[in-house]
DNA sequence: CCCACTTTGTGCGTGCTTTCACAAGCGCGT
DNA sequence: ACGCGCTTGTGAAAGCACGCACAAAGTGGG
């Protein structure tokens, strides 16, 4: 096999894109909330911090929901996006390691829009197990397979230490999650079919002293490399 | 003009590169811990969940610090991502909004490898305010000028609701903080030379929800995208 | 009905990223 | 001293992503 077939991408959206939506998402529920009907790629653009000629392409992929020479109407647009996230339908989510993190977590009430339901918390330190969180009980890491079983979990959340993320992430994996969301500073080994993504504070913060320090180094002129918004 | 002048980037690392620095850290980091003294690309990869050219690649931005035929001495490359990344001095971190995300972030000890230091935490509330969180003072924000200025706070955390974030934003970069870490679901508007990076909750769910709705969806043959690792 | 104005959707050039593939370099055993 | 095996560093190719600029398409006024 010398090439494999040119990637055909059947019903593409690129990553970039999808990176994005949740963003204009968010755009739109503001305007909506203010009572807009319809929105310039331009002025939407603005909100959601991109270059307008992007935000167009970027719709352009879910089909031709604007109208030219008026804009898209919020509230269609708020739908299909919504539709296209899998936001229409109900997710329901898992979090491990009841610490500070996942506390924060558990409480943090407002999921962008609903399609997000918070259904366990799970802990393995026995001094945690039993307590409410957030209104729900915190139940022992033992049962996570019945757990996800049980409440049809199909997102995990893990916010463990490093040191137990591999094993949990084994065990989501095992029993049937294949979306996992990873607060541990490890790199996760998963099958192909798992979906990780991770979310790194140290990382970013090392990021930002990266650019900051060039900013301080080679001022011979300032600001040569900056105000970059990073998804 | 037809074409600006090609773009000198002067010491370029790609930003791309600079965004996996800090994984390459932690796996090096780890191996330290363990005695190992060298390491090949191929292994270093491996623990960094990328591929190896890759890895390579982005070392070699930095200079040549490899030995052919060996591999990487793990000592000597951890001082010298560190001093790339700008690890190597100190950074003095505020952290603005003081709910339960803000108090997991002052107590989330390990920020890497040391090179931040918390210096501060602020909040509006008056109920928070005057408490004492991972054994520091909880200040008003209003004395958040002074903060800056007496701790040389150059990194700010902005863990506010919403709606405060922007202001807080403009009161950082009025005082002179050009780097900024947000936590909060806006995008925030900052003139040029200051950075901000972006960590949103809500977002990575949404994400995570758009993959896993395709894998579900189009069925017809399963995992046709997927374990993609994402940065 | 037509014209001026607005705004979308997209073709195209450009530059960045990733990946492959391989020559050059290094260490070790003989 | 020499050759063998391993591993780096990098040219070259392919794929993506971004943003400009413009044609196409719609609106509203006269």
């Amino acid at each position: 096999m010398i090439s494999r077939p040119p990637r055909p991408r059947e019903r593409g959206i690129p990553d970039a894109t999808v990176a994005r939506l949740p963003v204009y998402l968010r755009a739109l529920q503001a305007l909506q909330d203010r009572g807009t009907a319809t929105v310039s790629s331009e002025d939407l653009a603005g909100a959601a911090g991109v270059n307008s000629a992007k935000l167009r392409k970027d719709l352009s992929h879910l089909g031709s929901y604007g109208t030219r020479g008026v804009g898209y109407e919020v509230e269609y647009l708020v739908y299909q996006i919504s539709r296209e996230l899998g936001l229409t339908q109900d997710w329901s989510v898992a979090i491990v390691g009841i610490g500070n993190l996942g506390r924060a977590l558990a409480n943090y009430g407002g999921f962008g829009t609903r399609g997000f339901r918070i259904a366990a918390l799970l802990d393995a330190d026995p001094e945690v197990v039993g307590r409410t969180v957030a209104s729900l009980d915190v139940r022992h890491i033992d049962n996570l397979e019945d757990v996800v079983r049980d409440k049809g979990v199909s997102i995990g959340v893990i916010a463990t230490p490093a040191g137990s993320a591999q094993g949990v992430a084994g065990r989501f994996v095992e029993a049937g999650v294949s979306s996992i969301l990873n607060f541990a500073p490890v790199v996760l080994n998963v099958p192909d079919g798992v979906d990780v993504r991770k979310v790194d504070l140290s990382i970013e913060l090392q990021i930002l002293a990266f650019h900051a320090q060039r900013r301080a180094d080679g001022d011979g002129r300032g600001a040569e490399r900056a105000g970059l918004e990073v998804t």
